[in-house]
DNA sequence: TCTATATTAAACCTTATGGTTGAATATGAT
DNA sequence: ATCATATTCAACCATAAGGTTTAATATAGA
């Protein structure tokens, strides 16, 4: 079984909860950016988008290399690779309920040929319950 | 193009950014339990367990039904799907990664086959740079 | 009705977070 | 040397987060 490094996993779903450090991420898809080319954007002293870049590179997102008096930003994408695996043990859940759905829109289309001819639908289905 | 609504990518990052949550979410995904129930591993008072479960419940992670006097809560994933979404866009670069390294095992092999007969191996390729 | 159970609410504490401003540091250019 | 540029550091502030404890609320059962 899959151990999860915990901590990592922390500071690196901290890191992805802040809107300003996803646009930062994002904004480093395209290439290395130095920290002021990556804090013009936001609305923001610099000092602060500094702390947001410092966030990243603890989480192990961002790696810098300092080149002479720039700090030039890199994704480093890896430990999003740990957080999508994490998630992925959850994807059978939400693939149950697409398929529910594929089910229940499957229905409703007959239902809606039906009704032509017939009277409304009725609810199309239950679910099998998950008991322990 | 695909549009993140940022405020629930916070929030769903954001819970899962703590590791009670996340176990929590876990033993939610075998079947549903009530909040003492949810409580119970954890070395923390039930009020504490009880706003884990608020935040989990906040960012759609959780949905409850209230049955007379207990809560019965049960994993709701799709938020996670969301997430997943959001990551999966950076996939091609781990997988970039992933494929570098591929890249470079495969020439170390043949690099050890080679020294057998030969000298000692060179590095192996250079990566195109990332332009914009 | 009285009492036990399940859960939240409220008040509080400590530490983290996201932000600011004003030095400090280090390098580059003249 | 001097001045400008790139970035961090330190101190500070307000608010959020994670936790506690002690009520309060609601339901179940005797």
């Amino acid at each position: 079984m899959v151990e999860y490094d915990t901590p990592t996993l922390d500071a690196v779903f901290h890191a992805l909860s802040d809107p300003t450090r996803r646009a930062m991420l994002h904004r480093l898809s395209t290439h290395e950016r130095t920290v002021s080319e990556l804090a013009t954007p936001f609305n923001m002293s610099l000092a602060g988008a500094s702390k947001h870049i410092k966030v990243l590179e603890a989480a192990g997102l961002v790696r810098r290399h300092v080149q002479g008096r720039t700090h030039i930003c890199a994704l480093q994408a890896v430990r999003l690779a740990e957080a999508q695996e994490w998630l992925r043990y959850y994807e059978q859940f939400w693939d149950e309920r697409l398929d529910d759905l594929e089910d229940i829109l499957r229905a409703e289309d007959r239902a809606l040929a039906d009704t032509a001819k017939h009277g409304p639908r009725k609810v199309p289905k239950s679910k099998p319950d998950t008991k322990e």
